[in-house]
DNA sequence: TCTCACACCTC
DNA sequence: CGAGGTGTGAG
């Protein structure tokens, strides 16, 4: 590690950043520190204890020789892993606090691209993106300090061109130019809330809490002995008890569109930019960048995201996984409940990131067939990662560190979860027992790292995926 | 282009 | 050894 100080390249740094529109290679060296600070306006900010952290690429030579011919990554139905892998080295975090440390791919244009006369150069419009997926580190939810103790190794991370992948793999488009990002979300104890999804209530305090909590059980509220009683016999009949119906509906249907109602949601973005380093210094921030563009974006598109998490074992340099098992949670949620639930700020916080290529109707197909692929999963289940604070990073280029704080309602719509190993809940959950994750904060995070993590502006496209061997791209428009 | 079987390696 | 990752070449 040590010896590797120098092919690191920083990746955030914290502070604010201008918005850039260069190349974060370039625009990368010439900022390092903070830089400008943005609008607070912008709601970008530096969260607490956010403003510190550092992601250095490991092994940024080779990733480095790559990219100068045009790096490609091959992509097969059953996943093949990055090469160079994605390795970091992070610093700047609070040792005791939890962090969850995640990666995703997202499109780095909307072109499609082909090889011909020994480069790379546009044939036409990109294919619908597929359902952003996060890959969750194994290690996560961890402290600061076990993810600054060692390089953060996210070698187990699989490409698949198969957009019905079952395993959590990130699904890609062959000879599509993606970037790949790593996220650094705080762990939010507040927002750690679990839930046993049942048919109907198991438990009679909970029946009572619903209904008395529950705006649309209020009819069933009033003496109460009579309705808990009523409820009761209706649940153990199995009959249609009418609160429970609702309720039910709402909960568990989630497994549908989760916890659309539930969860809380995005805060007003902050985020932080932090520098990067593309090759190599720098790192440039994309926090502001993203978010200047608030209001490019209106929405959110519904993709499915998941989180993969496998286990972890010890080995390599650091932390990988090994057997796992995986959940996956597929949700769909309806537009409408989207809008509902959609902060007011959200909209505006929103960037690109990934979002200007995708398109709704694609996404939801895609979490469609995500989720046929998905019912033969065994359990299906949702995780969620509470969070507040982001943190993106991306080889290249750009790293950013948003926060975000809780909200009440929530943001999002569907994402899917997969694990590869534990329960999320142990993993991202921050406190077993009562609060786990729920998966709206997952959700949230999510989308905003969808929409924020990026740099459409920032940085430069890392590689193409591409079922074949093959060549280079040209990189010249980015570095 | 993509898929698959397969030899070769690493762990 | 077996499991699993990789590139290759045939189809």
């Amino acid at each position: 590690m040590a010896d590797q100080e120098e092919s690191f390249g920083p990746l955030h740094s914290p502070g604010g950043s201008e918005s850039r529109e260069l190349p974060s290679e370039n625009k990368n060296e010439k900022q390092n520190g903070p830089t400008t600070k943005s609008p607070s306006s912008q709601t970008t900010y530096i969260q607490q204890g956010m403003e510190g952290i550092k992601v250095y690429l490991h092994e940024r030579e080779l990733w480095v020789k790559f990219h100068e011919v045009g790096t490609e990554m091959i992509i097969t139905k059953a996943g093949r892993r990055m090469f160079p892998s994605f390795k970091v080295k992070v610093t700047g975090l609070n040792p005791k606090t939890k962090y969850i440390l995640l990666m995703d791919v997202v499109p780095a244009d909307d072109h499609r691209y082909k090889f011909a006369d020994n480069k790379w150069s546009v044939t036409g419009k990109a294919e619908p993106a597929m359902p952003g997926r996060l890959y969750v580190h194994p290690d996560s939810p961890a402290t600061g300090a076990h993810w600054m103790r060692q390089l953060v190794s996210f070698q187990k991370l699989k490409l698949t061109n198969n957009h019905l992948d079952p395993f959590g793999h990130i699904i890609l488009n062959s000879m599509h130019k993606y970037q790949p990002r790593i996220h650094i979300v705080k762990a939010d104890e507040n927002n750690g809330f679990a839930f046993i999804a049942v048919t109907s209530y198991q438990n009679h305090k909970i029946t009572q809490l619903k209904i008395e909590n529950n705006p649309f059980a209020k009819g069933f509220r009033g003496s109460d002995d009579m309705e808990l009683h009523r409820m009761s016999r209706m649940q153990s009949t199995k009959e249609y008890p009418v609160v429970p119906r609702n309720t039910v509906r709402q909960r568990v249907g989630s497994s549908q569109s989760p916890f659309s109602g539930e969860i809380q949601g995005l805060s007003s973005t902050n985020a932080i930019s932090s520098q990067y380093s593309q090759c190599d210094s720098g790192v440039s921030s994309t926090s502001q960048d993203m978010l200047p563009q608030s209001g490019s974006f209106p929405l959110p598109h519904e993709h499915s995201q998941e989180y993969h998490c496998i286990k972890r074992k010890a080995e390599d340099d650091c932390h990988s996984s090994e057997h796992s098992y995986k959940k996956s949670y597929l949700e769909s949620s309806s537009s409408e409940d989207d809008h509902y639930y959609r902060p007011v700020g959200y909209t505006q916080s929103l960037s690109l990131a990934g979002g200007p290529y995708r398109s709704e109707s694609s996404q939801r197909q895609a979490c469609m067939y995500a989720g046929a692929a998905q019912g033969a999963e065994p359990v299906p289940s949702l995780e969620d990662i509470s969070c507040n604070t982001w943190a993106s990073v991306s080889p290249y280029g750009s790293c950013s560190v948003t926060s975000m704080q809780p909200m009440d309602r929530l943001p999002y719509q569907h994402f899917s979860a997969h694990f590869t190993s534990g329960s999320l809940v142990s993993r991202l959950g921050c406190s077993p027992g009562t609060g786990l994750q729920s998966p709206t904060a997952s959700l949230q995070g999510n989308e905003y790292l969808y929409h924020h993590g990026i740099p459409r502006t920032l940085s430069p496209h890392q590689y193409h995926t591409v079922h074949s061997v093959s060549i280079m791209p040209d990189w010249n428009e980015n570095s």
